[in-house]
DNA sequence: AACTCGTGGCC
DNA sequence: TGGCCAAGAGT
């Protein structure tokens, strides 16, 4: 006998007035109750940070954002490079880079305003299924079905889907169809990425506490977290590459903007050797730039990625040079404010304290 | 369908 | 410690 929808969705809304977790772009209960809509605009803009993030992360990237552009077109009116140097440290930047296509898109074909249907809001670069779906059903009201992670995992437990994943999205979003209600679908869908972040969590759920444990298959079954299956992962594979910290007589750190393709793309580096996720780059200062320069071995860095993981030498030098037509010397009050992924700020620590354990040495 | 694309927190 | 995985999208 599988749950009931009406049924889960009634006491799915009744346990989310209760605990909904209060966050910055969610309007409250009061709100709610006399019918405000939240902004489509800040809707869109958490959505979107929160692919594959998680919400603590999210949360001052947030405020900092909404400070800086209020609405779509103060976002469109932005550089790339502005908005780059904003979201560095948040990761998967191809959303910063399809976030000022889609606000560009929304002013010049939308009139400034976010289309009210998932599926043209599907059509908005950086849109997919999952955030066409949320947007529609939390800012316009429309019964889309919202599968992402959470849902994923509450409604493969719901059902006790054992299909593992991805083959398991498909019927995954058909279930969750059913169980979408007509009304409030967006405070359904949140509902159910609450339940799934604080009580249907990965590990030792809290079905005690559930509001759905009665209908629930995986907890008639008696292990509610063998849900849901995944299909096997392939190793990670280290590959090793050299970066190459070059300072003046000012301080100033001699950095580059990455080409627009690939990993990282258009975000800002000091030189390395042409690592990859295919080829190892040399690990010596072969291929350093000032090469006649004296060249101080800082030692190793390790930063994780999805699919490798990477192991930088990292090498520090003085000298002057004239920068090419991508590198510019950045001066040591700006480098804070330059659009420096996480694995490049690790970069620039190693060969920071190596110089200082050589002055105390 | 399979692969690329970041980062941080958790146990 | 290292594997897991988090409000996925694009190709």
């Amino acid at each position: 006998m599988i749950p009931a929808p009406e049924s889960v969705s009634a006491r799915l809304l009744a346990w989310y007035d209760r605990h909904a977790r209060e966050l910055l772009w969610r309007t409250g209960p009061a709100e709610r109750a006399r019918g405000i809509r939240p902004d489509p605009y800040r809707v869109w803009l958490s959505e979107v940070m929160l692919q594959q993030t998680t919400v603590a992360a999210v949360k001052d990237y947030f405020a900092k954002f909404t400070a800086k552009w209020p609405d779509v077109a103060a976002l469109a009116a932005a550089s790339e490079e502005d908005i780059l140097k904003a979201w560095a440290g948040l990761g998967y930047y191809s959303r910063a880079r399809n976030l000022k296509k889609c606000a560009d898109a929304v002013v010049a074909e939308h009139g400034g305003n976010f289309p009210g249907t998932a599926n043209a809001l599907r059509a908005l670069p950086g849109i997919g299924d999952y955030t066409a779906a949320a947007i529609a059903a939390i800012a316009f009201d429309e019964p889309a079905a919202v599968v992402d992670g959470n849902v994923e995992r509450v409604v493969a437990r719901l059902f006790a889907i054992d299909t593992p994943l991805p083959a398991a999205k498909k019927p995954i979003r058909e279930r969750t169809g059913t169980l979408t209600p007509q009304d409030r679908p967006g405070d359904f869908a949140q509902a159910m990425m609450d339940l799934g972040a604080t009580v249907c969590t990965p590990k030792r759920p809290a079905c005690i506490t559930c509001p759905l444990r009665d209908g629930c298959l995986a907890l008639k079954a008696g292990d509610p977290e063998r849900f849901p299956v995944r299909a096997p992962k392939r190793a990670r594979p280290v590959r090793r590459g050299a970066a190459y910290v070059l300072t003046n007589d000012d301080g100033a750190v001699l950095l580059e903007r990455r080409g627009p393709d690939g990993l990282l793309a258009g975000m800002t580096q000091v030189p390395t050797t042409g690592w990859n996720a295919r080829a190892d780059g040399a690990t010596d200062t072969s291929e350093a730039p000032l090469p006649q320069a004296h060249w101080t071995d800082c030692g190793a860095i390790s930063h994780v990625f999805t699919h490798f993981e990477l192991r930088l030498s990292v090498f520090r030098a003085e000298g002057e040079l004239e920068p090419d037509a991508h590198q510019w010397w950045s001066e040591p009050d700006a480098i804070a404010g330059e659009a420096l992924p996480t694995v490049m700020k690790k970069v620039l620590v190693r060969a920071l304290q190596h110089e200082s354990g050589n002055e105390r040495g």
